[in-house]
DNA sequence: GTCCGATCTGGACGGTGCTTAGATAGCAGT
DNA sequence: ACTGCTATCTAAGCACCGTCCAGATCGGAC
């Protein structure tokens, strides 16, 4: 009998989102990049939970083994997605800093591209974070590099403080701030948290109040006023 | 042939953390609390990834099915662990209230009290969270049932104040409270994020520096000497 | 033109959440 | 004490999941 070979599609589909990497064509064309765009598009249009391997593969018209010629595992697939998604946040704060005069501005419109970010892409957001939770190395955007978005946050806070201003308060602040962020980030998730979503509604003060505020928690940096 | 009903063990095992439900022994004697316990168990031995339906039956000595005797599904089985894991916060929020004197004080025992059992029990709380994340419901703790966790929090918030706080200054700094709180839990998670280790290490100093500065962020309300 | 290795498929294994049919146990009424 | 009735539980099965494996196919090197 005749094996056929190719019951699925092949189509390309539009990206919603930056995926990086190789670009190796072979079979397919690039499947390891094509399988990143097709969790990306499910992501978005029906939530973490939804994020099947078997689902991805279908979503790119192969067959559920296929995967595993370019992921180890389900994991690294993830790992690939969440990497996607801290390079677009990357992105949309170093905009925030670019479109930014004033230095003590500059933590304040971080900690804003970061939450509206997470509120563009909920799901996505959620990745980021998850895909590292049971392994013991740290979500990509939070490690040591220089170019990770939390050193951004640090080094940005550093340049803009005063010259008395310790090596931990930096440190501190950074880490207030981000996690603030981020509990705003996932708080905003819940739909009935009406408090929340009246105090986001409309422009940015209450989120700007707050993280502005919070840059004054190492002392020596006068909150804006 | 003889249909051999009872396979599995009907120990009870001990509880790791309080279980309230309407004791109403049968066959089991009272297989939905066991559940809960068993679940209680599985995610402190094991994490929330380990937590599936029929682990729990497992660990029960039930069938993979009799759960379904209690709970409508596995959504089901993990609100009534929330349940159980919001009242042992409540209980111990409550209990760094009794312990506190200083008004002042009172924003900051809650936080310090809040962020210690999401590090005593990382699994549960994350279960308190994630099993609202999908449906439009709020987790428990953050109803506006005047008796759930956050309104505890704002209640507390608004007698501490000064005279001429709005309503609107004390639900804001709620929010920004309870967002930077949880934000620390999560983040505290990852063991890897060592600038976080190192700033909650030995004592609470900077937990404590953190939560009563944003107790000012209400600006009426001065932040503590 | 032949071979090799990278790529992909079909099929399978054990696990999951959930449903259904049927067996068992306690309780109420007579 | 006998007869239901109902709550409870089991066994078996469904579709789906992540993962592995043997084998078919393809692209490129020799």
């Amino acid at each position: 009998m005749i094996f056929t070979p190719f019951g699925y599609s092949f189509m390309m589909m539009p990206m919603t989102l930056e995926a990086i990497s190789d670009p190796r064509p072979y079979h397919h064309g690039d499947l390891r990049r094509a399988l990143v765009d097709a969790a990306a598009r499910i992501l978005e249009r029906e939530g973490p939970s939804a994020l099947s391997l078997r689902a991805v593969a279908r979503e790119a018209g192969v067959s559920p083994a296929a995967p595993y010629h370019h992921f180890k595992d389900k994991g690294e697939l993830l790992d690939a997605v969440a990497h996607v998604g801290w390079d677009a946040l990357g992105d949309a704060m170093n905009q925030a800093v670019a479109n930014t005069r004033d230095a003590h501005e500059l933590m304040t419109e971080l900690g804003v591209a970061y939450v509206c970010f997470s509120q563009r892409h909920p799901a996505l957001y959620r990745v980021m974070y998850d895909c590292s939770r049971d392994k013991d190395s740290l979500p990509e955007g939070m490690a040591d590099n220089d170019d990770s978005a939390y050193c951004m946050v640090r080094e940005t806070f550093r340049k803009s403080a005063g010259p008395d201003v310790t090596e931990m308060d930096v440190e501190l602040a950074t880490i207030a701030a981000w996690c603030t962020a981020h509990g705003l980030a996932e708080m905003s998730g819940f739909a009935q948290f009406t408090p929340l979503k009246r105090a986001l509604g409309g422009d940015e003060a209450f989120l700007r109040g707050v993280l502005s505020h919070l840059g004054a928690f190492a002392r020596r940096i006068p909150p804006q006023a």
